[in-house]
DNA sequence: ATGAAAGCGCTAACAC
DNA sequence: GTGTTAGCGCTTTCAT
């Protein structure tokens, strides 16, 4: 017995108040086409007489659709993967869809769990963007709802994967920093451990390094164990300890640059002039750090709205070929690697 | 085995494959005291060998519940409501709840639609956040799905409200500036309009000013029309630029105060030796800033266990008398005030 | 254009 | 302990 707390008004009750029938009421109710505007207008009026207001329960019962979507994200600490998800909120409430919101913590089990639908049947389709999980953990995925990946981690999985191009983008930051007279560019935040989801943004490190003759080796490259602010402070200490004085770093996401910044301007070592840092997302954090950052800028809005898209595309048994997208990126220059550039607040107002 | 791609297994079905009756199923997958170890084992078989999952929107229909409440917050990308997010989320998990995520941007009309019920969501309690709404707003609310109010606005209305002692910890907040001597504290993010949801940290540091003998008038208010980076690193210039010399400045909140450093450093203001600064809502941003960020840090985790149980005592028609929680805050003081303490890194290690 | 009736998958009386 | 059965509120043939 639901414990009723209002009043329950069902089409039921409004057929009866409006003396028609249950289905006349639906018709009005779904808006459909053939009915009298006589009898729209008299089972509308019932209907706001008893305050009716549809049951999502039955509706979905019936349909087999909740108008749900799941996003599951790593860490919503994280700035960029809150700004995702804003994103994705509005992308699906411009589709009357709504998001159910996960957190992961980017550990593999809760992972596995989310994309093995232990949210059951409550959601239509499922958006994650996986740190941890291999594509055999996707392989065997008995799951019938919709599955859309997104982030840096590629998978030869038949599903969509909404990403920029981490390659490309990780070379244009380098090859600004190169650009700007720069020689030994460090990597802050390549993974320990078998596997590496920084992979992509190292190979661009690497390979613009590598086109431009500078090393790339592993002196250079200061792995964490995490992603956040202190790694990315401990990372740079390391480095500036190492031996090894590079004069660009370019850090996997923005808050790991922000915290090498904060671990360089502790040790007095002037940015960019000493060296110049570059981070990735593009996080507000970034563009207001004392000294601003330079960052790769993903299109956020644009995944938000292609992993949306991609699931809806999905939905009721149509199965479109899965397919790659990619979302743009820019670079975003500012003071951590041009310095300061003319009046005040120029290179902060970029973006 | 599942068969075909549309997995379409009931508890009939699976009622079927055991030799059992669609109850001793049901029993077993609600785990129901007496069913016989054997039977259960049986059942269990057929469970997994038929991959039955139960399907949400037939159990919601039935019991009037779908292990869903909303969480609608303002702004996702101020880390601070992305934390307490993440709060709720793993506090909601707890009791097996999951969390459907709205935001607002802060805008009246879309606060009222969340909290009219807009959509008929399928949830069975809402979590708000409110910015702009207005006590009227709340008083015709038809719904019955229980409502949990969370932030500085106070209602005179019968909801469980859950905030910290927004007077108290900006006193404490100006208390610790006066204490290092200062006496011209400013406040930045003072709301521009007829409604202030800074009204009770603005109070509090009016509070404590006048106590403590100093002055607290109109010419040491900035207000603002947001509450980003941006309007604090606007409204800080604008107070440098007044005439007036605080020694002291107390944002609305942490993005502001890192906004006004921001404008700080630009002008070769030194934080703190010049002007100290405190934010409030102690954002992990903040604690990597250059200068790490003194700030009132709310007890996040509190906030949103406590909001999730208040949500839940109301479930299934029960409704105790509303009552205003305070969840617990201290002071993070760190470099903005204390200046560099020590060796490397201490201030920043606070907390 | 409107009505009657059959379930969607599940839970909870109530029987045995 | 386990089985039978009646709906929860809705959409949807199929008549009319």
């Amino acid at each position: 017995m639901p414990e009723g707390n209002t009043v329950r008004v069902s089409l039921r009750d409004v057929a009866a108040h409006a003396g028609v029938s249950v289905k006349t009421v639906s018709n009005v109710v779904n808006d459909y086409q053939h009915v009298t505007p006589a009898m729209r207008a008299r089972v509308q009026r019932s209907i706001d007489a008893l305050g009716y207001r549809p049951n999502l329960a039955a509706r979905h019962l019936r349909k087999g659709r909740t108008g749900i979507i799941a996003l599951a994200l790593p860490e919503l600490g994280n700035p960029y993967f809150a700004e995702l998800a804003a994103a994705v909120i509005d992308s699906a409430a411009a589709h009357d869809y709504t998001v159910l919101l996960d957190h992961t913590g980017g550990r593999r089990e809760q992972e596995l769990l989310v994309c093995r639908g232990f949210r059951a049947r409550v959601i239509d389709g499922l958006i994650l963007s996986p740190i941890e999980l291999e594509a055999e953990d996707l392989g065997d995925r008995a799951e019938n709802v919709p599955l859309v990946l997104l982030g840096e981690r590629e998978y030869d999985l038949p599903y969509d994967h909404i990403a920029i191009d981490n390659v490309a983008a990780a070379r244009a930051a380098v090859r600004h920093l190169i650009g700007l007279g720069r020689r030994e560019v460090a990597f802050i935040g390549a993974r320990r451990g078998r596997s590496e989801p920084a992979q992509l943004r190292v190979r661009g490190w690497r390979e613009e390094l590598t086109a431009a003759g500078l090393p790339s080796d592993a002196g250079l490259v200061a792995a964490t164990d995490g992603w956040g602010h202190a790694d990315g402070e401990a990372a740079m200490i390391r480095l500036l300890d190492s031996g090894r004085r590079p004069d660009a770093v370019f850090a996997y996401n923005d808050p790991m640059a922000i915290g090498a910044m904060r671990a360089l301007h502790a040790r007095g070592v002037r940015v960019p002039e000493d060296i110049a840092v570059a981070g990735f997302d593009d996080v507000v954090e970034g563009r207001f750090a004392a000294v601003s950052l330079t960052s790769v800028s993903p299109d956020k809005e644009a995944i938000g709205r292609l992993a949306v898209e991609s699931v809806l595309a999905r939905l009721g048994g149509r199965t479109p070929a899965p397919r790659r997208v990619r979302a743009g990126h820019r670079l975003a220059e500012r003071e951590s690697t041009l310095g300061r550039v003319g009046a005040f607040g120029a290179p902060g107002r970029d973006t």
